[in-house]
DNA sequence: ATTAATGTTCAGAA
DNA sequence: TTTCTGAACATTAA
């Protein structure tokens, strides 16, 4: 679940630990299967500790934790993980464990998760590249332009909303978002992207920003099963400006035609609109 | 008590 | 080349 603002709020919130020096890293012993952590945790260690914090950033939905060493951890939440710098949700789904000195109060980092499908990884420039690079990532969603928009997706036969998930096109826009997105723009989610005027690519480019940007400023949402945190463990805020996620059957808030929102399912994923006032 | 649904990414198929 | 499908996994709702 953790998209764009999610993760960017996650690494906004751990930015104390620049500056720090990384004392000891581990794998925390997890009753259920282990998520993947790679290299192994020995030579994770060894390229490690000792190394001071140079930066944190992100890409796409990752947080990256940049060493003096040039070698970066990359911190991939998928759908339940977090990073925190504060006590976890549980102590049984924490995986990952890495010991700081001098950053201020934050004496670790840590990174917990529910369900186990995100990983953590050190990888040098060169691998950083390879994985995350522009072959990979598209460029991120709050520096999209219609320009950029149109050159990304404007051939694509796929329905709007399928393609905006495709990283390689746009990086950071996930599920949720994608048609909190589509409802701010009035595009429907079905909408072919070849047949979007230039006009529909403005006003998408333009409901991304305001959209993901509104999110971000609310520290991202945290749904019904309350999973996602920031770095302090506590709730985001975002999920009560909803429009249409996860609100089906409820009147658009923002057409005065009286018409519902309704879900309707693409790429075997949820998607929530307004048939009154997205149109294709 | 079983089954579906949840959402991200990748591998592999169409 | 582009698009689609299923699997990884944990937990909850039906």
């Amino acid at each position: 679940m953790p998209e764009l603002p999610e993760v960017e709020t996650m690494r906004r919130g751990i930015l104390g630990i620049v500056g720090a020096r990384i004392v000891d890293v581990e794998r925390v012993a997890c009753p259920r299967k282990l998520i993947s952590i790679s290299p192994r945790i020995d030579l994770f260690r060894r390229r490690t500790v000792g190394r001071t914090i140079r930066a944190v950033e992100r890409v796409g939905k990752r947080v990256v934790v940049r060493l003096d060493s040039d070698d970066a951890i990359i911190l991939e939440p998928r759908m339940t993980g977090l990073v925190l710098v504060a006590d976890p949700p549980t102590r049984e789904h924490l995986r990952f464990r890495c010991k700081l000195d001098g950053g201020g109060n934050v004496r670790e980092l840590l990174y917990w998760d529910r369900r186990g499908l995100g990983n953590v990884r050190l990888v040098s420039p060169q691998e950083f590249e390879a994985a995350y690079g522009r072959e990979k990532l598209g460029p991120d969603a709050l520096a999209m332009t219609a320009a950029l928009f149109r050159e990304q997706l404007g051939n694509s036969r796929r329905a709007v909303k399928v393609a905006l998930l495709d990283q390689r096109a746009v990086a950071g826009i996930g599920n949720l978002y994608a048609s909190e997105i589509l409802h701010q723009a009035g595009i429907h989610p079905a909408a072919r992207c070849d047949r979007i005027s230039r006009a529909k690519w403005a006003l998408i480019a333009d409901a991304t920003l305001v959209i993901l940007q509104a999110a971000i400023r609310h520290e991202g949402s945290t749904l019904s099963d309350g999973t996602y945190r920031n770095a302090l463990n506590q709730a985001g805020e975002y999920q009560n400006h909803h429009r249409v996620y996860d609100r089906a059957g409820e009147l658009c808030s923002r057409c005065s035609n009286g018409k519902l929102i309704v879900r309707i399912v693409q790429a075997q994923r949820s998607t929530f609109y307004c048939p009154a006032c997205q149109r294709k």
